[in-house]
DNA sequence: GAGAGATACTTAACATGTTAAGTGAATGCG
DNA sequence: CGCATTCACTTAACATGTTAAGTATCTCTC
């Protein structure tokens, strides 16, 4: 069997933990964690959005992006309110100390981002993050392994 | 700010899923997580590992492989001895059971890994495993940012 | 050879990942 | 209309990620 180490799981799984290394410290000194993170930014890009459509945004599956909202919202960062048309939904959006949040840690998080590019290499990375989007897309088609046995 | 959909760590986040995704399915059918197979993996490569090292190469943090390495004891498939010459150090060693077990589910691994690598092309992937290791590379000199702080 | 410090783990505590089950609100259809 | 189904979430339960603290053992130095 391949060396495990030298697999594609394991590249990417120790490429993205090199990136995020990067970032965790900063993050953390403003009491945010990664995922809290993508949130609000998910959320500064826009006016209001539903808890389903937050979740593909944002990457996270339902049952982790419901306890994440449910803290963000307990510390103000964060406001919902169900649609007047269809209760089940709940629309999200920004707080203005979110805002002031986000203004906060962003200056920092973007020279880090930065810094990153300028030692990889600006076109190598756009290199490699189109490689990535190819990769996502080859494997899409398949969808997951169980699909593809319940198709069958 | 960029549309962090489209940074970095979110492409590293969602192709690695996208990859996850294909074996989970077979691993779970053999009662096995991502993580634990990784350790089974690292294991069958070798006679017996300390714990730390096996950490390095199985790439999870103390605490997460303490926590595994108790259940997969608990479970058989592997076996733990205390170094003879330093009782700190435990030797750690995959089991007959976990080797049979091991067994039962290379095939289908390596026929999803077969496939994934069939999609993208072969080519393809060395070049993507390639700048996925340059890029650990050049972030590793830097460390983390905390460390880059301490050291200014 | 005794005590301070380092080492190799383990435990603890809290946050998220992951799958299954639960809840309340809409929808579709006879 | 009535009611089974679907939908949008939330809760639950268990596994791992992450940092800090704890424990036992070893090492090094005086």
């Amino acid at each position: 069997m391949r060396d495990f180490s030298r697999s594609l799981p394991m590249s990417l799984l120790r490429a993205r933990e090199a990136v995020m290394r990067q970032f965790r410290p900063s993050l953390r000194e403003h009491g945010l964690t990664e995922q809290q993170w993508r949130i609000l930014r998910a959320l500064a890009a826009i006016d209001a959005v539903e808890v389903t459509e937050l979740a593909r945004t944002a990457f996270l599956l339902g049952p982790s992006l419901s306890r994440i909202l449910r803290d963000l919202e307990a510390r103000n960062l964060i406001e919902r309110k169900t649609a007047k048309a269809d209760q089940r939904r709940s629309m999200v959006s920004i707080s203005k100390e979110g805002v002031k949040l986000m203004a906060s840690v962003a200056p920092n998080s973007e020279a880090i981002y930065a810094e990153i590019t300028r030692r990889f290499g600006a076109r190598r990375l756009a290199e490699l993050q189109e490689m990535l989007g190819a990769l996502e897309l080859s494997l899409a088609e398949l969808g997951s392994a169980d699909d593809t046995i319940a198709e069958g």
